[in-house]
RNA sequence: UGGCCUGUAGCUCAGUUGGUUAGAGCGCACCCCUGAUAAGGGUGAGGUCGGCCGUUCAAAUCGGCCCAGGCCAACCA
C-alpha cells in the first residue's frame, strides 16, 4: 500500500495548541518592555491626530485588586484600538500619593509626628512608603498587558506636581472661589483631623441615649404663649422641656432647644420618683414617651405650637447660663422628644439654624477631643469617654428623665474606624455659590458626553446637592496650602495668589518641605510678623482633581481637555467631580470630553466582593493560574458599563473561548505552511467558497470596528467567537479541509483557499489584539517567522487589516442568501446524517450519500455548484432529483421543497481522500486511491470553482 | 430612608418604534472522527424573559407595586 499522506498538504506550525500563558505570558512581557513596544506604538504614530485618554491615579497603598485590573485593562483596549485605528494615543499611568491612608502606614512603622521623627523626615518616609507602594502595583499592571508610560508615570508627589498643584490652587484663588470658613466639619478624633464626606464611612456603634430635662426659668409663660391662661389647672412641681439625644458629651456646648414650629407640643403632668413634674413634649410622640419612661399615670394640662414657644427661655442642665428655644423644620417625630439640643459647633444642622438665630458656635472641643482649658466640669476630658461622667452630673442635678443604650448606625473615621464627631473648625473651602462654581458646572455637565447617559442626571444631582467643599486636612502628608493669613482678621494675604506663585517655584526645587521651612519674611518683608503660615494641606481629592493640569498640561502628547476618562461608577461623587469643579474654577471649561465608567465586580450570587465574606478574586491569582488574557478576556466579555460578575464558572467559561480562538487561529497558521503572501490570489479569482468567507470577515471587521470605537468589548467578543465557532468552525473550515489537505501542493485550488485563511488570519490577530494582546503578539510573532514580513514588527504598531473586501453582491449567483441556504440544507443533512449514525448504518458522514428531492428553485440553486455539492455537504456522493421523483423512504425536511434519503455508501474508500468513490481501484498504479487524487497526485490537479 | 442603575436558558450576551411557537455561542448529555487530537464535527435537552397587578386585540418590550442586587447619598439631635 502506498503512503499518500506525504501527498497531502498537512497542518503544521510551530504555534502551540496550548497556550501555557502563565509561563509565556511573562517572557513575552519581558520582550515588550526590552523593546520598548509603548514607545514603538508612540513612534508609529507620530503626527497623527491624538487620542488623549486621561488615566485616572490609583492609591498608591496596598496590591491591585480586580477592580484595578478592570480599570487598567479597559484603558489599555481602548489605547491599543485607538492606535489600530491610526490614532496617536498615549497612555501616562498615574498614582495618588499623598494621604492619610499612607500616613498612618508610615506611623505605624515609624510613629507619629513629634514623637520619634520630625515633619520633614516623616515626610520622606511618606515619599519612601509610596515608592514600595506604586512599584508593587506598577509589576502588577504591567502583569495584566498594559502597554503604557511606566517608566514615567504621573506622581502626585512629584515635586513638579506639587508646584504646579500650587499654581492650580492660585487660579483658583484669582478666580474667588476660596474661602476660610467656620464649620463644623466630620472630625476624626483617630485621625486628629478634619475628613470629607468621601472618608466618612457607616458603622454600627453603641451609644448612650438620655432624655434630659432642659427647666423652664418661667413656667408661666408657656400658658400665656399658648393661649392657656384660662385653663385652672396648671398642675404642679419643676416644669422643663425635654430633649433627646444619644450624644451626651456634646450638651456643654449646648446653646438652644430647637422645636419644629408647625409641630403641636402637650405640657404634660408627671410623677417621678414620687415627684410632681411637668414636662414638654411632642403631642405625637406622648404615648412613645411614656412608655419609654414606664409612666402610665399622666395628664396633658395644655398643648399648643413648637412656635408659640420660640424664644422661651431654659435652664442649661448643669451650666450656669440659660438657652433659648427656637424653631427649625429639621426637627421631626421620627424619634425622641420632639425637642432638639442644639449645639452649633457639633451638627450641621445645628450650625444652620443656630446661623438664623445668631446663637455663638463655641466649640468646647480641641483637635484631640478633649475639652479644652476652661471648659467648666469637663475640661482635659475626651468625649469618646465622657459619658458616665455627663449620666452623672445630670442625675446629680436630677435633670436625667430616662437613659438607655442603643445601637445604631453612625460615622466612623474610614482609617482609624473611631466613631466621628462634628466639630466647628476654621476651614479652606471652595465655594459652590461665592464665584458661580455650582452653576458653571451645571452649565457644564451636559455638555460632556457621559457614557452611560445616565451618567450625566447622576453627576448632575450631586453638584446640584452637594455642600462647599472642604479641602483643608489637619495632617503632615499633603500638599500646603500655602497660604498666609493675617493673625488679627484672619484674612488672606492680598497678594495670596501670586505668593503662593512664589512659594510654587520652590516646591518645586526642593518639595512641600520648603513652605513648612519657609521663612516668611524672604516673601512678606516687613509684613511677616502680622502673617502666619496656614499648616492645614489639600485633601488629596484636590491632587487628583487638577491632574488635568499637573499632567495634561504639562506632559508631552497630551492635552487639555482629555478625549476620554475612564473610571468606575463611584467616581462621579470622587474624581470625576474634584476634577471638573477644579477645572472649571480655573479656566471655566470641563477637563473631558467624555466619561465613561464602569460597575464593580461581583460574585455568582451579584454580591459585592469583601475580605470578610471571603469571595474575592484575585487578578494576581487569574494572571498565575491561566494567564493574563483569560482575565483581560472575561474583562472584555462583560458588560462592564453594569456589576460584573466574576466566579469560577465564568472564568472557566472564559478559558473555553479562549481555546477556541486560540485554536482557530493556531489552525489558520497551520494551514499556511509553505504559503507565501507573494502567492495570494486575487480576491476575485477566489473559488467561490473562499470569496464568500473572505466577505464575511470583511462584514465582522466592520461590525469590530464600530464596536472598539463604542467601547463595546463584550460584542466584540461574541462576534470574534461566534465568527470561530459558527462561521469557520461549523462550516467554512470544516468544508474547505478537503481542499486544503487533498488538492494539489500550489494548484490554484489549493491557493485560493490559502489565500482566503491568509486574510483570515491577518484580520483575527488585530481584531483580538486590544484584547488577547499576549496571544495576539504570539501570533503575530509566527506569522513573522512562518509566513515572512508583517506590516510591523509588534501586532501593536499595525493598522486594521485592509486586504478584506466585501465580494458578494446581489447580481452574483453566489450572494449572501446563496451561502445562508446552503447552511440551511447542510443543517437537515446534518439531521439526516445523525439519525443513520443513530441507527448504525453510518459512521462519518463520508460514509454515507444522500440524495436530494428538490423543487425546482433549489435545483437551479444547487446546479450551481455541480458535484462540487458533495464538498459543501461533506458526503461521498450528492445525487439531486426532482422533488416529484422523491422514493418513499425520503424524509421531508423542515425547508420547503425539500426532501432527502441519506444512505451508506457502497463505495470503497478513497485511501488518500477518504472519499467513498466508484472509480476507487479503477486507475492503474494508484489503486487505492479516486480519480481526483489521482490527478493531484501525478497530474495537473484538480479543478475547482465552487468548494 | 432617598437618588441612579441592574435582574432574558447553568454561564456570557442578542432581542429594532410592544406583534407569529424568545435567539446565539459556550457549558451539559449522547454520538462521530482520529489527517486541528489535552483538538475537530454532529444531534439533543435546557427559559412561565426576578415576582405580582394593570394598559392593550397583542408585552421580555409601556405603567404601578414588590423582591433581590450594585453604586452614591442621607439618617438615627
Amino acid at each position: 500500500m502506498t503512503d499518500y499522506k506525504s501527498t497531502l498538504n498537512l497542518p503544521d506550525t510551530q504555534f502551540p495548541m496550548r497556550g501555557d500563558l502563565p509561563k509565556r505570558e511573562p517572557e513575552r512581557l519581558k520582550a515588550w518592555q526590552e523593546g520598548n513596544v509603548y514607545g514603538q506604538m508612540r513612534a508609529a504614530r507620530q503626527g497623527r491626530p491624538s487620542f488623549v485618554l486621561h488615566d485616572g491615579p490609583p492609591y498608591a497603598n496596598g496590591d491591585i485588586h480586580i477592580g484595578h485590573a478592570v480599570n487598567k485593562v479597559l484603558k489599555d483596549m481602548i489605547v491599543k484600538s485607538k492606535v489600530l485605528s491610526g490614532f496617536d494615543a498615549p497612555y501616562i499611568p498615574g498614582w495618588d500619593c499623598h494621604g492619610l491612608p499612607i500616613e498612618l502606614n508610615v506611623e505605624k512603622v515609624k510613629g507619629k509626628v513629634g514623637v520619634k521623627l520630625d515633619a520633614r523626615a516623616f515626610r520622606q518616609a511618606c515619599r519612601d512608603y509610596a515608592d514600595t507602594q506604586v512599584a508593587r502595583q506598577k509589576k502588577d499592571f504591567q502583569r495584566l498587558g498594559v502597554l503604557a508610560d511606566w517608566e514615567a508615570p504621573y506622581l502626585t508627589k512629584d515635586v513638579s506636581f506639587e508646584a504646579n498643584q500650587l499654581r492650580a490652587l492660585a487660579k483658583i484663588v484669582d478666580n474667588n472661589h476660596l474661602y476660610l470658613g467656620l464649620k463644623p466639619v466630620y472630625w476624626s478624633v483617630g485621625a486628629q483631623s478634619a475628613l470629607a464626606e468621601a472618608e466618612v464611612e457607616y458603622a454600627d456603634k453603641r451609644s448612650n441615649a438620655i432624655d434630659v430635662a432642659f427647666v423652664v426659668v418661667d413656667p408661666d409663660q408657656i400658658f400665656s404663649r399658648w393661649d392657656a391662661t384660662h385653663l385652672p389647672n396648671r398642675g404642679e412641681g419643676r416644669c422643663s422641656v425635654v430633649i433627646w439625644t444619644t450624644t451626651p458629651w456634646t450638651l456643654p456646648a449646648n446653646e438652644a432647644v430647637a422645636l419644629n414650629a408647625e409641630l403641636e407640643y402637650a405640657l404634660v403632668q408627671i410623677e417621678r420618683d414620687g415627684m410632681a413634674e411637668r414636662i414638654v413634649v411632642a403631642l405625637g410622640l406622648l404615648e412613645a414617651i411614656m412608655g419609654r419612661y414606664g409612666i402610665a399615670d399622666y395628664q396633658v394640662l395644655a398643648t399648643g405650637s413648637g412656635a408659640g414657644l420660640e424664644g422661651l427661655l431654659l435652664q442649661h442642665p448643669f451650666l450656669d447660663k440659660q438657652v433659648p428655644v427656637i424653631v427649625g423644620e429639621h426637627v421631626t417625630l421620627d424619634a425622641g422628644t420632639g425637642a432638639v439640643h442644639t449645639a452649633p459647633a457639633h451638627g450641621v444642622e445645628d450650625f444652620q439654624v443656630g446661623m438664623r438665630y445668631n446663637l455663638p458656635v463655641n466649640c468646647p472641643v480641641d483637635g484631640s477631643g478633649r475639652y479644652i482649658d476652661g471648659t467648666p466640669l469637663f475640661a482635659g476630658d475626651s468625649v469618646l469617654s465622657v459619658d458616665a461622667k455627663v449620666l452623672e452630673i445630670l442625675r446629680e442635678k436630677s435633670v436625667l428623665i430616662h437613659h438607655q443604650a442603643i445601637t445604631h448606625s453612625y460615622p466612623h473615621c474610614w482609617r482609624t474606624k473611631t466613631p466621628l464627631i462634628f466639630r466647628a473648625t476654621p476651614q479652606w473651602f471652595i465655594s459652590m455659590e461665592q464665584a458661580g462654581l455650582r452653576d458653571q458646572a451645571l452649565a457644564a455637565i451636559p455638555k460632556v458626553n457621559w457614557i452611560p447617559e445616565w451618567g450625566q442626571g447622576r453627576i448632575n444631582a450631586m453638584i446640584d446637592g452637594r455642600p462647599d467643599w472642604c479641602i483643608s486636612r489637619q495632617r503632615h502628608w499633603g500638599v500646603p496650602i500655602a497660604i498666609f493669613v493675617h493673625k488679627q482678621t484672619q484674612q488672606m494675604h492680598p497678594r495670596t495668589s501670586e505668593l503662593l506663585g512664589l512659594v510654587a517655584n520652590l516646591v518645586e526645587k526642593d518639595g512641600i518641605d520648603a513652605w513648612y521651612e519657609l521663612d516668611a519674611a524672604s516673601l512678606l518683608g516687613h509684613e511677616a510678623s502680622e502673617y502666619e503660615k496656614v499648616q492645614d494641606i489639600l485633601d488629596v481629592w484636590f491632587d487628583s482633581g487638577v491632574t488635568h493640569s499637573c499632567v495634561l498640561e504639562t506632559r508631552e502628547g497630551v492635552s487639555r481637555p482629555a478625549d476620554l476618562y475612564l473610571e468606575g461608577s463611584d467616581q462621579h461623587r470622587g474624581w470625576f467631580q474634584s476634577s471638573l469643579l477644579t477645572s472649571l474654577a480655573m479656566d471655566g471649561t470641563a477637563p473631558y470630553k467624555s466619561v465613561l465608567t464602569h460597575g464593580f465586580t461581583v460574585d455568582a450570587d451579584g454580591k459585592k466582593m469583601s475580605k470578610s465574606k471571603g469571595n474575592v478574586v484575585a487578578p494576581q491569582e487569574i494572571c498565575d493560574k491561566l494567564g493574563a488574557d483569560i482575565l483581560r478576556l472575561w474583562i472584555a466579555s462583560s458588560d462592564y458599563r453594569y456589576e460584573m460578575t466574576v466566579s469560577s464558572e465564568i472564568i472557566a467559561r472564559i478559558a473555553d473561548s479562549y481555546r477556541r480562538i486560540r485554536n482557530t487561529a493556531r489552525f489558520l497558521l497551520a494551514n499556511l505552511k509553505g504559503f507565501k503572501p507573494e502567492q495570494a490570489l486575487p480576491l476575485t479569482e477566489l473559488v467561490a467558497l473562499d470569496q464568500w468567507v473572505v466577505h464575511r470577515a470583511h462584514h465582522i471587521q466592520q461590525q469590530v470596528i464600530a464596536d472598539y470605537d463604542a467601547y463595546q468589548f463584550h460584542q466584540i467578543v461574541q462576534a470574534v467567537h461566534h465568527f470561530c465557532a459558527v462561521d469557520l468552525g461549523a462550516f467554512y473550515l470544516d468544508i474547505i479541509k478537503d481542499r486544503q489537505y487533498t488538492a494539489k501542493r500550489g494548484s490554484r485550488a489549493h491557493r485560493s483557499v490559502q489565500t482566503a485563511l491568509y486574510h483570515l488570519l491577518q484580520a483575527l490577530v488585530r481584531w483580538i489584539a486590544p484584547v488577547l494582546s499576549y496571544t495576539s503578539d504570539e501570533i503575530w510573532q509566527t506569522m513573522r517567522t512562518e509566513l515572512g514580513d508583517m506590516e510591523s514588527p509588534v501586532v501593536f504598531t499595525a493598522h486594521w487589516y485592509d486586504g478584506l473586501r466585501p465580494l458578494l453582491s446581489e447580481q452574483t449567483s453566489f450572494d449572501e442568501g446563496f451561502w445562508q441556504s446552503m447552511m440551511d440544507l447542510r443543517d437537515q443533512v446534518n439531521k439526516q446524517l445523525e439519525v443513520q449514525r443513530a441507527a448504525g448504518t453510518i459512521k462519518g458522514s463520508l460514509t454515507a450519500e444522500v440524495t436530494l428531492f428538490v423543487d425546482e428553485s433549489w435545483q437551479s440553486r444547487l446546479a450551481l455548484l455541480g458535484d462540487e455539492l458533495r464538498f459543501v455537504l461533506i458526503t461521498s456522493a450528492v445525487f439531486v432529483k426532482p422533488l416529484a421523483q422523491a422514493t418513499e423512504d425520503a424524509v421531508a425536511s423542515e425547508l420547503t421543497g425539500v426532501s432527502l434519503v441519506v444512505m451508506p455508501t457502497a463505495h470503497a474508500k478513497c485511501e488518500r481522500c477518504w472519499h467513498h468513490r466508484d472509480d476507487v481501484g479503477t486507475y492503474e498504479g494508484y489503486e487505492g486511491i479516486c480519480g481526483r487524487c489521482v490527478d493531484n497526485v501525478a497530474g495537473e490537479g484538480e479543478v475547482r470553482h465552487y468548494a
